[in-house]
DNA sequence: CGGCGACTTGAATACTATCAACGTCGGTGG
DNA sequence: CCACCGACGTTGATAGTATTCAAGTCGCCG
């Protein structure tokens, strides 16, 4: 392929990038192509989790990567659609901005994620993509790549199936968002974030937050004092450990069953204290009456 | 079944389709074809509102009608997928299910919506839908539409079209449920609403909610309580009429700038009253004590 | 060191859910 | 025909949860 030097570019990056000869490639968001590696179309589908067959190794086709430092937005709201992104490497959110300016965050991408699919409809991006971390971009110009769809029929599934994937993940966000108490969705954040992070090759046990709690809190539809009240209240029943940003998961069982009350009709107050032997991190929950009544008997039943 | 007779096809389309024995339709979700009407590409390109080119008229292609009466489920969650579904006519809910069977309302399908877009990744329906109302429903048999899709270019960047459409409309959604206050969500709602069945051409001011109010809590992530509450508070203002389902919008553009609270810091006590002239709704509001104070300010600057 | 942004924690308030009682409408069967 | 019933809807009282406001701490960077 023609990607010449490549150089070293570890994690540290921007150290010598003045590797001169690219295209300079700049646009509303204002970053820069950087850029000095290029892959080929097996390296979009292994990205992207997709199986990819052998025509895909074909060089003929490469796409560049583009790096961005924290802070730096992949694309902004309103601008162009041209193309699509992957995460190769790094952390980001993507986020909406209301008519007055305040960001709801709507995902946080990282390594194998598809951003910029909602460009497509009507060729203008609806939500804008900001590194929380150094990252390594993909870029998929959408003509080129549709134009791939055209020629190989399981890279356009695989588009769809993509494309449905994320809908069917948003939608799981939308039950989220209205059903859950706020314990529950920090709960079942740090999880999902855990087996994520698994899934790259990460400890899902113990892991760093790229984001601030008044990001979560948008994410979550929370605010930031809930989130951290409720981190503390995590910790200090034993169920993770809490340390700034870097997380340890050490009931990862208990943060998954933690759930809303169903319509259940079981509601005395919490003054007469359990004496049950139940598990150890939901009982403290009760105590502390971080959880409604109810869950108690949940508590036992899981006994 | 062989529906032969394709009798009065109203609203034009398919009258001279040479529609042979039919395989009669049925599936775990419970529906048989009573089906007796077909559509060619370019009904369905109609429907979608994508740009229906030339060759879609080609009657080669049909895609059957089912009809479902209220209450009938189009597909259930965990059904293998093999069709989407346009709606003809008639109104929906899709409905996802938590563990303990209660429903999430995730949308309300009506005309011109494509439906079963959930189940192209991993080959399964992630939701249900279900009539509200006796439905015409149109079936678009995967495989057939998506090798269509590689015959008709036009087609297939109209399926990515529609579906990041879909995609933005979660988004907004997401937005929505996070970052408003139950007021807010109501007013959208309704204005939502109006819209939709403005663009179907019937009247976007006075219309028949097809959902109960527990259908609209589940979908704004709100109480029945809260919503009927919400709807007669709207209606004592001024705002709307309430009779029963049937709703009349009155004043469109006091629930369209109904809004939550944005991180302001100003938060007084609501004794002393207002007295500038400022907009009869939110006024009224103000003094029912359904928005918080700094709505004061808004409503003043509105003047 | 000062300052700033991120985070934590507490106290008071506001918002929405919950529980409960009642009203309405439409169907069904005595 | 009317009484009854069930599903839906309204309204009030109360309780619980999350937000808001307000200090204050911690770590980092110029």
């Amino acid at each position: 392929m023609s990607s010449t030097s490549t150089a070293a570019t570890s994690s540290g990056m921007a150290t010598g990038n003045k590797l001169t000869n690219f295209p300079v490639l700049s646009n509303e968001a204002g970053w820069r192509c950087q850029g000095n590696l290029w892959s080929n179309l097996k390296d979009i589908c292994n990205l992207l989790k997709v199986p990819s067959p052998n025509y895909a190794n074909d060089d003929e086709v490469l796409f560049q990567h583009v790096r961005f430092k924290a802070g730096q937005r992949v694309h902004t709201i309103g601008q162009h659609f041209e193309s699509l992104f992957i995460v190769n490497s790094g952390f980001l959110k993507t986020v909406l901005v209301d008519e007055y300016g305040s960001e709801q965050v709507l995902s946080f991408p990282m390594k194998g994620d598809l951003l910029g699919i909602d460009g497509i409809y009507n060729e203008h991006h609806a939500s804008e993509t900001i590194a929380l971390s150094d990252c390594d971009i993909i870029i998929l110009p959408y003509k080129t790549f549709s134009a791939l769809g055209r020629i190989y029929a399981e890279l356009e599934q695989a588009m769809f199936n993509v494309m449905s994937r994320e809908l069917v993940r948003e939608q799981a966000m939308i039950g989220m968002l209205s059903a859950l108490s706020a314990e529950a969705k920090v709960a079942r954040f740090l999880t999902n974030l855990g087996d994520r992070y698994g899934q790259l090759g990460y400890s899902g046990k113990v892991f760093n937050l790229r984001m601030t709690r008044h990001e979560i809190g948008s994410y979550l539809g929370l605010t930031l004092e809930t989130v951290s009240r409720t981190l503390s209240a995590f910790n200090e029943l034993g169920m993770i450990t809490v340390d700034q940003r870097q997380i340890g998961i050490i009931d990862a069982t208990a943060l998954k069953t933690l759930r809303r009350l169903p319509p259940a009709k079981s509601r005395k107050k919490v003054t007469e204290q359990v004496s049950e032997k139940v598990s150890a991190g939901v009982t403290a929950l009760i105590s502390k009456n971080l959880l409604p009544q109810w869950n108690k008997e949940v508590a036992t039943a899981l006994n």
